[in-house]
DNA sequence: CGAACTATCGAGAATGGTTCTCGATAAGTG
DNA sequence: CACTTATCGAGAACCATTCTCGATAGTTCG
Protein backbone atom coordinates (compact mmCIF):
# COMPACT_ATOMS: atom_id res chain seq x y z
CA UNK A 1 0.00 0.00 0.00
CA UNK A 2 1.28 3.20 -1.02
CA UNK A 3 1.02 6.22 1.23
CA UNK A 4 1.27 9.72 -0.23
CA UNK A 5 4.42 11.29 0.62
CA UNK A 6 4.01 12.34 4.19
CA UNK A 7 3.76 15.94 5.20
CA UNK A 8 7.67 15.66 6.41
CA UNK A 9 8.85 19.21 7.91
CA UNK A 10 11.64 20.99 6.09
CA UNK A 11 14.65 18.64 5.73
CA UNK A 12 17.60 19.65 8.35
CA UNK A 13 20.01 17.93 5.03
CA UNK A 14 20.04 21.42 3.15
CA UNK A 15 20.80 23.59 5.84
CA UNK A 16 24.44 23.12 5.37
CA UNK A 17 24.70 23.39 1.77
CA UNK A 18 27.15 25.06 0.46
CA UNK A 19 29.03 25.58 3.88
CA UNK A 20 31.87 23.39 4.57
CA UNK A 21 29.95 21.39 7.31
CA UNK A 22 28.71 18.01 7.32
CA UNK A 23 25.42 17.00 8.39
CA UNK A 24 25.59 14.12 10.80
CA UNK A 25 23.96 12.19 13.29
CA UNK A 26 24.48 14.68 16.18
CA UNK A 27 23.70 17.82 14.22
CA UNK A 28 20.60 16.65 12.88
CA UNK A 29 19.94 15.71 16.80
CA UNK A 30 20.96 18.71 18.25
CA UNK A 31 18.96 20.91 15.30
CA UNK A 32 15.67 18.52 15.65
CA UNK A 33 15.77 18.80 19.85
CA UNK A 34 16.67 22.61 19.48
CA UNK A 35 13.82 23.75 17.05
CA UNK A 36 10.98 21.65 18.53
CA UNK A 37 11.56 23.22 21.86
CA UNK A 38 10.63 26.71 20.92
CA UNK A 39 12.41 28.07 23.90
CA UNK A 40 15.32 29.05 24.76
CA UNK A 41 17.50 26.23 26.27
CA UNK A 42 21.09 26.84 27.73
CA UNK A 43 23.68 24.34 26.05
CA UNK A 44 24.16 22.40 28.77
CA UNK A 45 20.19 21.81 28.88
CA UNK A 46 20.18 20.90 25.34
CA UNK A 47 22.63 18.17 26.18
CA UNK A 48 20.56 17.09 28.71
CA UNK A 49 17.75 16.19 26.28
CA UNK A 50 19.70 14.52 23.60
CA UNK A 51 21.46 12.13 26.12
CA UNK A 52 18.12 10.61 26.86
CA UNK A 53 18.49 8.84 23.11
CA UNK A 54 22.22 9.42 22.60
CA UNK A 55 24.08 8.77 25.91
CA UNK A 56 27.78 9.24 24.70
CA UNK A 57 27.24 12.93 23.01
CA UNK A 58 29.61 15.13 24.13
CA UNK A 59 28.69 18.40 25.70
CA UNK A 60 31.56 20.16 23.20
CA UNK A 61 29.84 18.49 20.20
CA UNK A 62 26.56 20.51 21.33
CA UNK A 63 28.44 24.26 21.29
CA UNK A 64 29.88 23.77 18.61
CA UNK A 65 26.91 22.84 16.64
CA UNK A 66 25.24 25.84 17.83
CA UNK A 67 27.91 27.97 16.81
CA UNK A 68 27.87 26.46 13.39
CA UNK A 69 24.39 27.44 13.36
CA UNK A 70 24.78 30.88 14.94
CA UNK A 71 27.09 31.68 12.18
CA UNK A 72 24.51 30.86 9.77
CA UNK A 73 21.76 32.79 11.56
CA UNK A 74 19.48 29.71 12.28
CA UNK A 75 19.78 30.27 16.16
CA UNK A 76 19.85 33.04 17.73
CA UNK A 77 21.65 33.86 21.07
CA UNK A 78 19.99 36.84 22.98
CA UNK A 79 20.54 35.88 26.73
CA UNK A 80 17.69 36.22 29.00
CA UNK A 81 19.56 35.42 31.74
CA UNK A 82 23.06 36.26 32.91
CA UNK A 83 26.10 34.38 32.88
CA UNK A 84 24.72 31.30 30.88
CA UNK A 85 23.86 31.71 26.82
CA UNK A 86 20.69 30.39 25.57
CA UNK A 87 19.88 29.44 22.26
CA UNK A 88 16.68 29.39 20.57
CA UNK A 89 15.88 28.17 16.70
CA UNK A 90 15.29 31.36 14.83
CA UNK A 91 13.87 31.25 10.39
CA UNK A 92 16.66 33.55 8.70
CA UNK A 93 14.18 36.35 8.09
CA UNK A 94 14.14 39.39 10.36
CA UNK A 95 11.59 38.79 12.90
CA UNK A 96 11.26 39.62 17.12
CA UNK A 97 10.32 37.28 19.93
CA UNK A 98 7.52 37.17 22.26
CA UNK A 99 8.43 35.24 25.36
CA UNK A 100 6.28 33.76 27.98
CA UNK A 101 6.95 35.24 31.31
CA UNK A 102 5.74 31.60 32.80
CA UNK A 103 6.41 28.69 30.92
CA UNK A 104 8.96 30.27 28.67
CA UNK A 105 7.82 29.05 25.14
CA UNK A 106 9.00 31.68 22.63
CA UNK A 107 7.00 32.49 19.18
CA UNK A 108 8.04 34.37 16.32
CA UNK A 109 6.63 38.04 15.68
CA UNK A 110 6.92 39.53 12.22
CA UNK A 111 8.40 43.37 12.32
CA UNK A 112 6.00 45.81 11.57
CA UNK A 113 7.96 49.19 13.12
CA UNK A 114 11.19 50.86 12.42
CA UNK A 115 9.83 53.46 10.80
CA UNK A 116 8.94 56.04 13.04
CA UNK A 117 11.89 55.67 14.99
CA UNK A 118 14.01 56.12 12.28
CA UNK A 119 13.32 59.59 11.56
CA UNK A 120 13.03 59.85 16.06
CA UNK A 121 16.64 59.24 16.08
CA UNK A 122 18.23 60.77 12.76
CA UNK A 123 16.32 64.07 14.11
CA UNK A 124 17.16 63.72 17.99
CA UNK A 125 20.32 62.70 18.14
CA UNK A 126 21.75 62.37 14.22
CA UNK A 127 22.07 59.01 14.44
CA UNK A 128 21.81 56.70 11.39
CA UNK A 129 20.09 53.33 12.04
CA UNK A 130 21.26 50.36 10.57
CA UNK A 131 19.46 47.27 12.36
CA UNK A 132 17.21 46.97 15.69
CA UNK A 133 16.56 44.17 17.78
CA UNK A 134 13.01 44.23 20.06
CA UNK A 135 11.75 41.44 22.69
CA UNK A 136 8.12 41.30 23.46
CA UNK A 137 7.76 39.94 27.46
CA UNK A 138 4.44 39.11 28.42
CA UNK A 139 1.98 35.52 28.77
CA UNK A 140 1.13 33.28 26.13
CA UNK A 141 -2.10 31.82 25.21
CA UNK A 142 -1.05 28.50 26.90
CA UNK A 143 -0.69 30.10 30.08
CA UNK A 144 -3.69 31.64 30.72
CA UNK B 1 34.66 85.54 46.26
CA UNK B 2 31.31 83.28 46.67
CA UNK B 3 30.37 81.54 43.33
CA UNK B 4 27.03 80.52 42.37
CA UNK B 5 26.21 76.64 43.23
CA UNK B 6 27.89 75.23 40.29
CA UNK B 7 26.02 72.93 37.97
CA UNK B 8 26.93 70.02 39.77
CA UNK B 9 25.17 66.79 37.95
CA UNK B 10 22.88 64.66 40.28
CA UNK B 11 24.55 63.77 43.72
CA UNK B 12 25.19 59.90 43.66
CA UNK B 13 24.99 60.16 47.81
CA UNK B 14 21.17 59.55 47.44
CA UNK B 15 21.35 56.67 44.80
CA UNK B 16 21.26 54.37 47.66
CA UNK B 17 18.92 55.96 49.99
CA UNK B 18 16.40 54.07 51.69
CA UNK B 19 18.03 50.13 51.22
CA UNK B 20 21.17 48.82 53.20
CA UNK B 21 23.77 49.27 51.13
CA UNK B 22 25.87 52.33 52.00
CA UNK B 23 27.63 54.72 49.94
CA UNK B 24 32.04 53.90 49.84
CA UNK B 25 34.27 55.96 48.03
CA UNK B 26 34.85 52.91 45.83
CA UNK B 27 30.54 52.90 44.78
CA UNK B 28 30.82 56.36 43.90
CA UNK B 29 33.83 56.04 41.53
CA UNK B 30 32.30 53.07 40.11
CA UNK B 31 28.94 54.95 39.41
CA UNK B 32 31.25 58.09 38.41
CA UNK B 33 32.80 56.04 35.54
CA UNK B 34 29.96 54.04 33.97
CA UNK B 35 27.90 57.21 33.89
CA UNK B 36 30.47 59.11 32.33
CA UNK B 37 31.49 56.27 29.61
CA UNK B 38 28.18 56.38 28.14
CA UNK B 39 28.89 52.86 26.56
CA UNK B 40 28.62 49.43 27.51
CA UNK B 41 31.81 48.55 29.69
CA UNK B 42 32.52 44.65 30.98
CA UNK B 43 33.49 44.58 34.35
CA UNK B 44 37.37 44.32 33.59
CA UNK B 45 37.16 46.97 31.61
CA UNK B 46 35.88 49.30 34.21
CA UNK B 47 37.96 47.88 37.05
CA UNK B 48 41.21 49.06 34.61
CA UNK B 49 39.84 52.38 34.01
CA UNK B 50 39.60 52.94 38.16
CA UNK B 51 42.65 51.14 38.79
CA UNK B 52 44.48 54.20 37.24
CA UNK B 53 42.98 56.30 40.03
CA UNK B 54 42.82 53.76 42.68
CA UNK B 55 45.24 51.15 42.17
CA UNK B 56 44.09 48.53 44.78
CA UNK B 57 40.58 48.63 44.08
CA UNK B 58 39.45 44.50 43.67
CA UNK B 59 37.80 43.24 40.94
CA UNK B 60 35.44 41.68 43.77
CA UNK B 61 34.32 44.88 44.40
CA UNK B 62 33.74 45.97 40.89
CA UNK B 63 31.42 42.93 40.24
CA UNK B 64 29.28 43.76 43.51
CA UNK B 65 28.74 47.24 43.30
CA UNK B 66 27.38 46.65 39.62
CA UNK B 67 25.24 43.82 40.70
CA UNK B 68 23.68 46.09 43.16
CA UNK B 69 22.85 48.81 40.68
CA UNK B 70 21.63 46.61 38.30
CA UNK B 71 19.14 45.20 41.43
CA UNK B 72 18.45 49.06 41.68
CA UNK B 73 17.36 49.74 37.96
CA UNK B 74 20.21 51.68 37.55
CA UNK B 75 22.30 49.82 35.29
CA UNK B 76 21.62 48.17 32.32
CA UNK B 77 23.02 44.37 31.49
CA UNK B 78 22.44 43.19 28.06
CA UNK B 79 24.91 41.52 26.96
CA UNK B 80 26.26 42.67 23.07
CA UNK B 81 28.80 40.08 22.98
CA UNK B 82 28.50 36.27 24.23
CA UNK B 83 30.55 35.24 26.63
CA UNK B 84 31.37 38.61 29.14
CA UNK B 85 28.74 40.58 30.32
CA UNK B 86 28.46 44.19 29.60
CA UNK B 87 27.37 47.04 31.42
CA UNK B 88 25.73 50.54 30.94
CA UNK B 89 24.69 53.49 32.71
CA UNK B 90 20.30 53.70 32.79
CA UNK B 91 18.18 56.24 34.06
CA UNK B 92 15.57 54.24 35.93
CA UNK B 93 12.59 55.05 33.72
CA UNK B 94 11.33 52.81 30.58
CA UNK B 95 13.68 53.57 27.69
CA UNK B 96 16.00 51.94 24.51
CA UNK B 97 19.53 52.49 23.44
CA UNK B 98 21.10 53.55 20.40
CA UNK B 99 24.24 51.51 20.26
CA UNK B 100 26.76 53.45 17.67
CA UNK B 101 28.19 50.66 15.77
CA UNK B 102 31.65 52.11 15.23
CA UNK B 103 32.70 53.77 18.51
CA UNK B 104 30.38 51.92 20.98
CA UNK B 105 28.42 55.08 22.24
CA UNK B 106 25.18 54.20 24.03
CA UNK B 107 22.67 57.25 23.79
CA UNK B 108 18.86 56.90 25.77
CA UNK B 109 16.11 56.94 23.49
CA UNK B 110 12.44 57.44 24.76
CA UNK B 111 10.11 54.90 23.89
CA UNK B 112 7.15 56.00 21.33
CA UNK B 113 6.23 52.19 20.30
CA UNK B 114 4.24 49.51 21.57
CA UNK B 115 1.17 50.36 20.68
CA UNK B 116 0.58 48.68 17.64
CA UNK B 117 2.33 45.27 18.81
CA UNK B 118 -0.25 45.12 21.65
CA UNK B 119 -2.90 44.63 19.26
CA UNK B 120 -1.00 42.22 16.94
CA UNK B 121 0.42 40.15 19.43
CA UNK B 122 -2.84 39.61 21.02
CA UNK B 123 -4.81 39.12 17.90
CA UNK B 124 -2.54 36.74 16.12
CA UNK B 125 -0.81 34.79 19.16
CA UNK B 126 -3.32 34.97 22.14
CA UNK B 127 -0.06 36.73 23.88
CA UNK B 128 -0.76 39.34 26.72
CA UNK B 129 1.86 41.49 26.19
CA UNK B 130 3.46 42.82 29.75
CA UNK B 131 6.88 44.79 28.65
CA UNK B 132 9.43 44.69 26.06
CA UNK B 133 13.07 45.61 25.48
CA UNK B 134 13.88 47.40 22.08
CA UNK B 135 17.73 48.19 20.97
CA UNK B 136 18.66 50.49 17.74
CA UNK B 137 22.33 49.95 16.08
CA UNK B 138 23.81 52.44 13.50
CA UNK B 139 26.39 55.08 13.34
CA UNK B 140 25.96 57.95 15.55
CA UNK B 141 26.08 61.35 14.72
CA UNK B 142 30.52 61.90 15.85
CA UNK B 143 30.95 59.26 13.94
CA UNK B 144 29.69 60.55 10.51
C1' DC C 1 33.08 -1.15 -3.25
C1' DG C 2 37.72 0.76 -1.15
C1' DA C 3 41.37 4.14 -0.38
C1' DA C 4 42.45 8.79 0.70
C1' DC C 5 41.21 12.97 2.64
C1' DT C 6 39.24 15.75 5.99
C1' DA C 7 35.59 17.33 9.11
C1' DT C 8 33.67 15.91 13.24
C1' DC C 9 33.40 13.23 17.41
C1' DG C 10 34.02 12.27 22.60
C1' DA C 11 36.73 12.83 26.72
C1' DG C 12 39.26 15.35 29.46
C1' DA C 13 42.22 19.35 30.36
C1' DA C 14 42.68 24.27 30.08
C1' DT C 15 40.85 28.86 30.01
C1' DG C 16 38.81 32.75 31.89
C1' DG C 17 34.75 35.38 33.63
C1' DT C 18 32.32 35.54 37.87
C1' DT C 19 31.42 34.43 42.66
C1' DC C 20 32.78 33.10 47.26
C1' DT C 21 35.61 33.21 51.65
C1' DC C 22 37.65 35.52 55.27
C1' DG C 23 40.22 38.60 58.11
C1' DA C 24 40.83 43.64 57.92
C1' DT C 25 38.81 48.19 57.31
C1' DA C 26 35.50 51.78 57.08
C1' DA C 27 30.70 53.56 57.51
C1' DG C 28 26.85 54.50 60.45
C1' DT C 29 24.98 55.36 65.40
C1' DG C 30 24.84 57.64 69.54
C1' DC D 1 34.95 56.86 71.49
C1' DA D 2 32.72 52.19 71.65
C1' DC D 3 29.83 49.22 69.14
C1' DT D 4 27.54 47.13 65.19
C1' DT D 5 27.47 45.90 60.54
C1' DA D 6 28.42 46.55 55.63
C1' DT D 7 32.14 46.63 52.57
C1' DC D 8 36.87 45.97 51.15
C1' DG D 9 40.95 43.46 48.93
C1' DA D 10 43.26 39.18 47.89
C1' DG D 11 43.09 34.92 46.53
C1' DA D 12 40.73 30.52 46.05
C1' DA D 13 36.77 28.28 44.18
C1' DC D 14 33.35 27.70 40.77
C1' DC D 15 31.55 26.72 36.40
C1' DA D 16 30.41 27.87 31.52
C1' DT D 17 32.91 27.59 27.50
C1' DT D 18 36.81 26.44 24.57
C1' DC D 19 40.76 23.76 23.31
C1' DT D 20 43.54 19.42 22.42
C1' DC D 21 44.08 15.14 20.46
C1' DG D 22 43.58 10.47 19.00
C1' DA D 23 39.58 7.97 17.06
C1' DT D 24 35.56 7.92 14.01
C1' DA D 25 32.64 8.89 10.24
C1' DG D 26 31.19 11.67 6.05
C1' DT D 27 32.79 12.71 1.20
C1' DT D 28 35.08 12.18 -3.09
C1' DC D 29 37.22 9.87 -6.64
C1' DG D 30 38.33 6.04 -9.00
ZN1 LIG E 1 3.52 30.46 28.32
ZN1 LIG F 1 12.28 44.41 13.29
ZN1 LIG G 1 29.72 56.51 17.35
ZN1 LIG H 1 9.66 50.88 25.01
Amino acid sequence: MKRPRPPRTESEATLFAGTRHRMTTQRRQVISALRSARRYLTAQQLHERLRLKRPRIGLATVYRTLEALRELGLVSTSSPRLGEAAYVWCTSEHHHHAICSRCGRVDDVPCKAGRNYERILSRGLGFALQGHQLEFFGICARCS
